[in-house]
DNA sequence: ATGTCAGGAGCATCCTGA
């Protein structure tokens, strides 16, 4: 079973490209994130014709989070992460697919900081240690993905100097990453690649893909459940190189 | 500070967000 996760910076912007890449990639499980379209405006018909079956829940012009499956309908468990009532952003949505839970989620981005889309960073990171507890606590396997907007160390980002002050890479930001990461969850992509550099992202100013100015943001966090499972990991880097693409790349792993 | 995309208002070209 091979899952994805991909922040597209827009759907319906992306088609060509996402569509492509799933005839290359051929993922099973597909987690997308800034959909950047209401509700009605997801492609669902094209992503269906292209054997995914998708569930999504869209916002008027910023975030959106959507899974597609093609082995199996996604069960949805819920479309917001718990906690806070008032928060109308769509940035969490998760699905049951083969017994494995799995959480689709676009964090927010926190800049500028210290602000008050900081704190709502931090509120939501909070959520999320919450939830991550809850799911950790219920047993069943659980996979967190998405974009994190988390630069979790200096060695996933080309010049961590740069980057002290940014709400990716703040000291309280990558702290509570840490928090949440030492509950029990497992950083796939580092757990295979513990020495290599990973990035994920790349700004599209100045040329950052091709300096390999980029950082990794994008994370698959599994439950202790999920771990022996984990057979390889990857970035698909070339489809940041094609035309009109996200200033992310698509980030998967496989599992028995 | 720079730079590049995308969506939205609204009709040209800004503004916001990332």
């Amino acid at each position: 079973m091979k899952l994805a996760t991909y922040n597209v910076n827009s759907i319906n912007a992306r088609l060509p490209v996402v569509l492509r890449w799933l005839d290359e990639c051929q993922p099973d499980v597909v987690c997308l994130q800034e959909l950047k379209a209401v509700q009605e405006n997801f492609p669902a018909e094209a992503l269906e014709n292209a054997g995914y079956t998708s569930i999504w829940h869209g916002q008027k012009s910023w975030n959106g989070v959507a899974i597609l499956s093609r082995i199996g309908q996604p069960e949805e468990i819920c479309r917001t992460l718990p906690g806070d009532p008032e928060d109308t952003h769509s940035r969490y949505i998760e699905a049951k697919i083969n017994e494995v839970v799995i959480g689709c989620l676009y964090l927010p981005n926190g800049n500028p900081a210290p602000g008050p889309k900081f704190d709502y960073k931090l509120r939501w990171l909070d959520r999320l240690i919450a939830h991550g507890q809850s799911l950790l606590e219920q047993g069943p396997p659980v996979i967190l993905t998405g974009d994190f907007n988390v630069i979790p160390t200096e060695f996933d980002v080309y010049k961590p100097e740069r980057w002290v002050d940014d709400a990716l890479f703040r000291p309280e930001i990558r702290e509570s990453f840490r928090k949440l990461v030492t509950q029990g969850w497992t950083d796939a992509l580092r757990k295979l690649y513990p020495d290599e550099t990973i990035y994920t992202f790349w700004d599209y100013f100045r040329n950052a893909f091709g300096r390999n100015a980029g950082m990794r943001i994008d994370h698959f966090l599994l439950s202790p459940a999920v771990v022996p499972r984990l057979r390889a990991a990857g970035v698909d880097r070339q489809v940041r190189g094609w035309e009109k693409t996200s200033d992310h790349a698509p980030v998967w792993i496989e599992l028995d």
